[in-house]
DNA sequence: TATGTTTTGACCATCTTTGACTAATGGTTA
DNA sequence: TAACCATTAGTCAAAGATGGTCAAAACATA
């Protein structure tokens, strides 16, 4: 184990152990480590990415925490995240949007008024800004809502 | 339960009970904490907000008291209106939309999966862009979603 | 040596805790 | 009754405790 990043990796890992997620304390763990508190984020950053399998949560000041989630393989969380690497792009319509939903609640991975609530948060009326950035920020949005599907 | 905030809110919820309100004395339950009395202020103004559905009496001298109720809302359409007209304005910060969204589930307007979408579609993540304008956006988005809650 | 990865540190953002000072209330005393 | 005092609660700003970002420096590898 060469560097100190891999080490971190795989101590949280280990901490993890077959739970579905692990809270962690970034300045504890840099001074076991011996190393930048950033370097956690670091860490985290490069190994602990959505392509991996894990989201992740945090909150500052007092009793502020660092919380990360695997994403479990299951049939429903494979078809997610091909949405979102595949269908949905860096920028995406409220037609395409519109159809994906449709799928979705037809497979009952969102119900019919959950589908409601994000057409009407990511609609074009909602969203009053530019064309171009509508779509971009509709996709962001979107794939996050996606991203928690996976881990709720 | 890292901090001694959380602590202490969790103490009121449980000594609260099912009942419509409850009676503290800040400086008892300061001692009893071991904080600042200040600090049972700084709970009650976190955590114990009209948005979450308290409100709160109090008297000081001998025999002072803190009084914390809860709100009943008989009429959800009269609810989600206030809220649209009086609550969220033209501007919806991230942290006061979190804390009227605590009140609907409480209330079961929405669950907490419907709540967790909301909150996604709305964070500052996903809508990437300058905060005088996000919160804009977040403020329309928000009035959008609780006016299609009372029609559905 | 060129390129990509890791490590570090300065600066930022957010939430919590503390304490000094202020305000109100009720009882006691002159 | 007026003045005073003890007992509460309220406000606000500073300090403390976390985590986040970003870019430069150091390191490793092809």
């Amino acid at each position: 184990m060469a560097n100190i990043s891999e080490s971190i990796e795989q101590f949280i890992i280990a901490t993890m152990g077959d739970n579905a997620d692990v809270e962690i304390s970034r300045n504890s763990l840099a001074e076991y480590f011996s190393c930048a508190p950033s370097q956690i984020n670091y860490v985290l950053d490069t190994r602990f990415t959505v392509d991996r399998g894990y989201v992740k949560e945090s909150r500052r000041g007092g009793g502020g925490f660092i919380k990360i989630s695997r994403i479990k393989n299951t049939d429903t969380n494979a078809y997610l995240n091909g949405l979102i690497f595949e269908s949905v792009g860096d920028e995406l319509s409220l037609k395409r949007m519109l159809q994906i939903l449709d799928k979705l609640v037809s497979d009952n991975i969102v119900s019919d008024k959950e589908s409601m609530i994000i057409v009407t948060a990511l609609s074009d009326d909602s969203l009053s800004m530019p064309f171009t950035i509508k779509d971009k920020i509709r996709a962001k949005a979107f794939k996050n809502i996606l991203l928690k599907l996976m881990i709720k």
